[in-house]
DNA sequence: AAATAAGTACGACAATTATCGTATTAAAAA
DNA sequence: TTTTTAATACGATAATTGTCGTACTTATTT
């Protein structure tokens, strides 16, 4: 599956969220964070169904869209593109980053290091 | 700045790890990986010139480029951008994301454990 | 000095992206 | 049954991206 957009990645969030969704509903979401016509959503969520990216239920007037692909695997090629193209490929060095500025509340790290201990049993 | 591009981004990576480079250099590393040709790098590399995104000494008739940005600041916006738009806001999320794919050996596991005691002690 | 090699500059181009206006159609309201 | 509202379709457009070819210019060889 090719690489979502920018926008095709806010709608495709959106979609996962909700598990499905009018463009009307989507737009309106989508109005709380950033400025936008409704024609434009629409017309890139057409695009994406154009790309197979979302399934589309037009039995009604107002059509039904769903994401077509899965929230994980999609995560996953994002974080490996941008692990070998700006991380020089080492995804301990983006984890370290990405932990270090977000600067993690002690729930949250005491989570990760529960989820360290899991792993490590894991792959003996 | 600007967000640099896959392409812009792939050179930033290698300037980065060169300290500076001139387009023939850059050119050679990236073919190593990638099918492309040398004016096509050296448009780039132009381009990201105009956008300030790159220093260029021009002293000799071949000339050195150096990355204008600082890798982990250009890392993190990366990375926040990331999170806000795939991983609806949860940087837990994209770690956690991270470390499940790629399962680390148990050194790197044992330096993230590191990483983390020393995130906590800071935050007291 | 002439020829070759090795740079840079720059225009052109096709594809993609984000954006919107306008046209058309279907439903709902008056 | 008109009128109004609310959808979709789709063309157009400006900006950006990645890609090269060609033209020039400056060193280097021969």
């Amino acid at each position: 599956m090719s690489k979502p957009t920018e926008a095709e990645l806010e709608i495709l969030t959106l979609l996962w969220e909700m598990k499905e969704a009018s463009v009307r509903q989507i737009h309106e979401k989508l109005s709380e964070s950033k400025e936008t016509g409704y024609t434009t959503t629409l017309k890139i969520m057409q695009i994406m169904h154009a790309k197979g990216m979302v399934y589309r239920d037009e039995e009604n007037r107002s059509h039904i869209y769903r994401p077509a692909t899965n929230q994980k695997d999609t995560q996953n090629s994002l974080l490996k593109n941008l692990v070998s193209t700006a991380f020089g490929g080492s995804s301990k060095s983006l984890v370290m980053q990405a932990l270090g500025q977000e600067n993690p509340s002690k729930d949250e790290i005491d989570e990760i290091r529960a989820f360290l201990d899991q792993l490590e049993n894991k792959s003996k």
